[in-house]
DNA sequence: GCATATAAGTCAATAATACTGCCTTAATTT
DNA sequence: AAATTAAGGCAGTATTATTGACTTATATGC
């Protein structure tokens, strides 16, 4: 507990000082990086008429198959008609199926296709290299603090969006499909 | 030496198996980072009516105050007439002020005006609140790591461009072919 | 059963960002 | 003098995203 407390007073003394210099390092590293990390992935996408927008849906279906339409809202965090136009594409050339909730007919559970699927794991795997590399250049013991420090970037609402897919804390009332 | 090819190895055996988890929450974790390291910054653009491209040219020309139309291009990767718009709001609305370089004339250099700099300082602020609550949480010890890592995510001829300007040692000879 | 709420989809209009291609002007370099 | 560079402009297009209003189907609460 003191230990901790010493931490963060150092930390935030170096901070109300003067080192505002290392901060906007950050801010700039966090610029660049995302732009690269993004930017591969991105030129694959332009060669079958996608966006970046499309390469959201389609991995975050592909993460959490027969994800329903507005939970898959509440992930991306954009209108529905935003979504839709990039949906109604993925579904009308095949990387994305469609099919209606038995437990909820008003849904519809959300899955990619075979060549989704192949679409899906070409884009994850090079931004996957990408961070195998930064990984690799940086050394294993930097990758926990790394990941713990993203996380807490995230604002707190949005957190348990990382890793496998669950509910929100209000649950809808009727869901419950497994005991 | 023995130590870090032991933890090199380490990293290629947990990669080369099973754990696409571990990796695919990284993928996330950046993903959500960004748009809420993003997200607060853009709320404060709005009410000035301006957007995420504003923001970059007020960051990258308070950072590097006057900063030629050429380099800036060179920083943000973007088109000239992708960048033409968003300074020239700039410029019309006093964020942004022009002069053209004693030393080659043809050079317009870019810095901001104390309106300009004042909205730098709010947006950097927000941002470097996050970060800095982040680095808290995670403890101080995980920054360097988290650092490191950033750096080796950003393509290698752009790893100068994190921290003050420094002209390219190579001289660009056309302008970015996207491909 | 009926009123309300939810899930999904749709149409229309608008905005921000970015692209390609082509051209002009001015200044510097060769 | 010719070529190159820096800056800027014009026209057209694409993608992603927004707001607002509306429809259809289904589910839920009283």
């Amino acid at each position: 507990m003191e230990r901790a407390n010493d931490a963060l007073c150092e930390l935030k003394t170096s901070l109300r000082g003067q080192n505002e210099e290392e901060f906007r390092q950050v801010l700039e590293l966090l610029f660049f990086a995302y732009r690269d990390f993004t930017g591969e992935a991105d030129a694959i996408l332009t060669k079958f008429g996608f966006g970046r927008a499309h390469h959201r849906a389609i991995y975050f279906i592909g993460r959490n198959p027969g994800i329903s339409v507005r939970d898959l809202l509440g992930i991306l965090k954009i209108t529905k008609q935003s979504l839709s136009r990039v949906l109604a594409q993925l579904i009308n050339e095949n990387y994305v199926h469609q099919e209606t909730d038995s437990a909820d007919r008003r849904r519809r559970l959300l899955q990619l296709s075979n060549k989704g699927v192949a679409l899906e794991r070409q884009l994850t795997a090079r931004q996957c290299q990408r961070v195998i590399g930064a990984f690799e250049t940086a050394g294993i013991e930097s990758i926990s603090g790394f990941r713990t420090i993203l996380r807490a970037m995230i604002d707190p609402d949005d957190r348990h969006c990382v890793g496998l897919w669950e509910a929100e804390p209000p649950v809808p009332k009727t869901q419950r499909l497994v005991g």
